[in-house]
DNA sequence: ATTATTATTGCAAATGACTTGCAAATATCC
DNA sequence: GGATATTTGCAAGTCATTTGCAATAATAAT
């Protein structure tokens, strides 16, 4: 385990919130190169330390958002379109619904995405002022 | 209403399934330019004409997925990593649990995506000979 | 209808996330 | 400590998507 890879998934332990790459490669910028966060990203979530997902946001455009994978299992998430925060909406839900599409429709299940957009309570007071 | 965005509603109600922009604009490319198709499917969506998600396959890459709004309110759908096809899973089935969130977190919800990938039942056939 | 006004298009160039080839640097193995 | 396998930096390349601008088509006004 190399250097750059370490402050890799430390960077992700350490965020509470999933993380643009660009985001976590500016953060180390000082360290290494974006290249190396985007293999390195690869390498972690082939190894089952980390998981990601892709989102479309109006000010941040199109981009992949990683979450180290420690301990908790498969989380869903809210984004804020105003502060662009995430909101934790705790553990996957959706065990069940999923079985239940692979008997109804017969195909395997190896992924699903689901996030919320929206405004979080804070801007959502903020704005109405 | 111009003849090109005719053409790529049209292309959209004919679609079973949502469809690429890299598709549809292949489809079209005779009668218009890429970046047209871009900017009506931009303004379809604004107009409530048409809606779209952000997909990513191991073939395609990432990609926005459009759909055509006649009728029809919100629907998910599972896509085939082997055929690349898409599976309609029925119309929305989260508005209980949208609203759950709303009142648990204090949010306003605009928008949510879901999806499932995985292989579908023929491929999955297919694949097991 | 004909003209004036506004919206839309094509084309080419730009953007931005992400990938990749390759030679140099670092880890790991013995 | 040297041989071998991985990883890195850098620069160049992809590819979906956007954008500036001048030309064209659609719509409104006369």
């Amino acid at each position: 385990m190399t250097k750059a890879r370490r402050a890799i998934l430390k960077g992700l332990e350490d965020a509470k919130e999933p993380i643009s790459v660009t985001d976590l490669a500016k953060q180390l910028s000082d360290l290494c190169d974006p290249a190396t966060v985007y293999r390195n990203l690869h390498y972690l979530e082939q190894n089952n330390l980390a998981t990601s997902f892709i989102l479309h946001c109006s000010e941040h455009g199109t981009e992949r958002y990683y979450s180290s994978k420690e301990g908790k299992g498969h989380h869903h998430w809210f984004h804020c379109e105003s502060c662009h925060c995430f909101i934790d909406l705790g553990g996957c839900f959706y065990s069940d619904l999923l079985q239940g599409f692979e008997d109804e429709h017969g195909f395997i299940v190896h992924d699903h995405t689901f996030y919320i957009t929206g405004i979080c309570k804070e801007c959502r007071k903020a704005l109405a002022t």
